[in-house]
DNA sequence: ACTTAAGCGAGACGGTACGTCTCGTCTTAAC
DNA sequence: GTTAAGACGAGACGTACCGTCTCGCTTAAGT
C-alpha cells in the first residue's frame, strides 16, 4: 500500500558498494581531513574503482554532503509555549552538531568551497543552514511576539549572533569553548528578568 | 644605530618581482578567488617562474598572508576612557576589515586550510586574529572593571560573540548584512541604561 | 525436406536487429574507420544495446567479419583452358576485391590485430585469404604444367608476388595505383611470346 | 670548431631516461606486441612516470617511431656499376629490414594506423618508406637505362611489386618464406640472358 | 678589474589527482 | 530465451599542478 512495488529495468544500484563509499568517505574525512579526500583514496577504501563513484557523484562535495548527511542534520524545534525552552531547544541543537566532529570538517569545507565548487557551497546552505535557520527563526518570533525579547531586536540578527557565537566556539578553535556557551547566549538573547 | 647597513654579498633581491608577486597574488585572490592560486598562475601573471616564487613563499599560504597583510591588519583600540567608545573601536574595525573583499578570501581560505596547510591557519591565527583579540580583550576588561558589562559576562565569551556574529553577518552571506550590526552588538554586550 | 522447421524454445533472434548491427557496423567502419568502431557505438547506432551485441559477436573481429564477408570473398576461378585467361582471372579478382573500401579496411585491421586479437587475424586467413590462393594456386600449377611459367617458378612465390604487388598497389597508398597493375602482373608471371 | 658549445638554459634532458623509455618501449613491443603498448606500461618499465613521456612524445607512434629508428632504417645503395648487384643490394636491405622482428612490429602499427593516428603513418611513410623507394628507384633506373629492364617495364610498378612480394613474405606469415626470394625477385625483374 | 655568491629565467623530473572513455561482465524487468 | 536497460570493476587516456632539481646568465659587494 505503501510502493506501488514498480521497479525500473537495468541492474539495481549495488547497495553495498554504496554504503561502504560512504563509510569510507566518513573515514577518510575524520582520519586525514577534506584536503586528503580524493576519489581514488575513497575508491581504494570502499574496495570499489572511481568509474563508480563518479556515476553517483559529480564532485566530492555531493559525496561528502550524502555521507555526513545525519551529522548535518539539526532537526525540529517544537513550540514549547515557552520561550525560553524553545530557544533553548534550538541553541542546544546548534551546538551538539557544531560539535560533531564530521560536521565540523564538512562545514569548513563547504566554507572552503564558497568560491570554487558553488554546488556543495550552495547545496551546504539548503540542505542544512536554511531548515535550521527557518525553525529556529521561528521560535525567535514567538518569542518576540511574547514580549520576551529586548525591545527592538531583530530575530534575523539574533540568528547571526547565535551562528556566529557558536561557530566561533566550536569550530574554529582548536579545543571548542563550551564552558557557559548556552547560558550565555540564552542570556544574552533572551535577558533575564531584571 | 639602527641597522649597520652589512650587506649580504651575491645579487640582492629583486624589489620589483617581489612586488610584482604579490599584487598579481592579489589579482588572482579577487578575480578567480583562492582555488584558481596556482604558482604557476602567480608566476605567469608577474612575469617571473616557479622557481623564484618557490625560493621566497614555501607555501601558497605565506604568499597569500603576505600579499593581504595591510588587508589583514585591524590595528589598535586606543583607550578612550569610555567603555561604549572602546567597544565601538573594536567592532568597527572588524567590521570594517571582515567587509574587505581580499580578506574574507583569504579567512576563508585560512578556515579552509584548518586541517591540510597547519602552515598557513596557524600564523593566519598569530598574525590576524590573536594581536586583535588581545587589543580587543583589553577595551572589554576596561569595561567589565568600570561594571559597564552585564554581571557576570566572560569577556572572553564575549569575544566570541562579537567575531562570531560579525564574520556571520559579512563573511558568510552573499551580500553582507551589515544594517545594525554595530548597534546591535553594541546593544547586547553594554546593555543600555534602563 | 529443408528443415523440419523443428524451433527452439523462447523468443527466437530478432533478425531486424541482427541486420541493423552489420549495417551498422559497415556504417561506421566506412565513415570513421576501424579505430572508431566500438561496440558502444555499434549499438547506438543500430538502436539496440551493448549486451545483444556481445551475446552473438564475442569481438569486434568477429563483428567485422560477419559484416563484411560478402565484401571479402573473392570467389572461382574456373579452368578456361587457357592459361592467361585463368591468372588473368585470378588478378582481375583480386584487385576488384583489394579496391573495395570496405575490404581495404577490414584488411588493414586484419593486418593490425596479427598481434592481439589473434581470433580476427586467423579466421580473417581462413575466410578470406586461404580459398583464393588455393584457388589461385590451382590455375598457376594448371599454368606451369602447360610450361606457361618461367622454368624453374615457384607457384607459392608467384602467390606472394601477385597478393603482395596487388597489396602494395590498392591498399597501402592512399590513392589505389591502377594502371597497369593487371597487365604488367601478367607479363611478370606468364612471360609474353618472344 | 664543430660545436660552438652553445646551450640552452633550463636543466637539461636527463639522457638516461630518454633512453631507457626507449629501450623499455623496445622490449615491450617485442615481448607483448604493440597492442600492449601503454604510456603507463612504458613509464612503469622505464622507471619513470607518464608526464615525463607526455613531455616528449605527444602519441605512442612517435615514441614508437623513435624507439625503432634504427631498426627501421634501411640505408644506402650505391651505384655499383652493375644493374644486378644494385637491385640485388637494395632487395637484400629490404628483406634485412622486413626480417628484423621490431620493424615487422611497427610497421604493422603503422599500417594499422593508416587510420587513427595519421601521424604515424605518416611520419613512418617519411622516415622509413621513401627514402628507401627513392633509393631504390634509382637504382632500377639505372639498370633501365642500361636496358636491362624486361622492356616496357614501369620502376615504380617494380618497386611495388619488390616492396609488395618482400612485405608479403616477411611481414605477414608467421613464418617468414625467405625460400628463393631474393633470387626469384631478381630474376622477375631483370630476366636472365636468354 | 676580478672574484664571489646569491638571484633569476628556464625548463626537465618524478609524483599524484583529475575527469572521461571503453571494455567485458553482471543483474534485473519486460516481452 | 531474447531484449533493453543499466550498474559494475578494470584500466588507459591526456591534462594540470605539485615541489624539486639542474642549468646558464646576471647583478652587486668586496677585494
Amino acid at each position: 500500500m505503501t510502493e506501488p512495488a514498480r521497479r525500473t529495468p537495468g541492474r539495481p544500484r549495488d547497495v553495498d558498494t554504496h554504503e561502504a563509499v560512504l563509510e569510507a568517505t566518513r573515514a577518510i574525512l575524520l582520519e586525514q581531513g577534506y584536503h586528503r579526500l580524493t576519489f581514488g583514496a575513497v575508491a581504494d577504501a570502499a574496495g570499489t574503482t572511481r568509474s563508480t563513484l563518479y556515476r553517483w557523484w559529480p564532485t566530492l562535495g555531493a559525496l561528502v554532503l550524502e555521507a555526513a548527511a545525519d551529522n548535518i542534520d539539526i532537526g525540529e524545534v517544537p513550540d514549547s509555549g515557552d520561550s525560553r525552552t524553545d530557544v533553548e531547544c534550538a541553541v542546544r541543537q546548534l551546538i551538539r552538531t557544531f560539535s560533531d566532529p564530521l560536521a565540523k570538517i564538512v562545514i569548513m569545507a563547504a566554507i572552503a568551497n564558497l568560491d570554487g565548487d558553488m554546488d556543495m557551497a550552495t547545496r551546504f546552505r539548503e540542505e542544512a543552514v536554511y531548515p535550521w535557520r527557518s525553525t529556529a527563526a521561528a521560535a525567535i518570533e514567538r518569542a518576540r511576539d511574547r514580549g520576551d525579547l529586548s525591545p527592538g531586536s531583530d530575530p534575523t540578527f539574533l540568528l547571526n549572533v547565535i551562528v556566529g557565537t557558536v561557530f566561533q566556539c566550536t569550530v574554529v578553535p582548536a579545543k571548542p569553548m563550551l564552558d557557559g556557551l548556552e547560558g550565555g547566549l540564552l542570556d544574552l538573547i533572551l535577558p533575564p528578568a531584571r
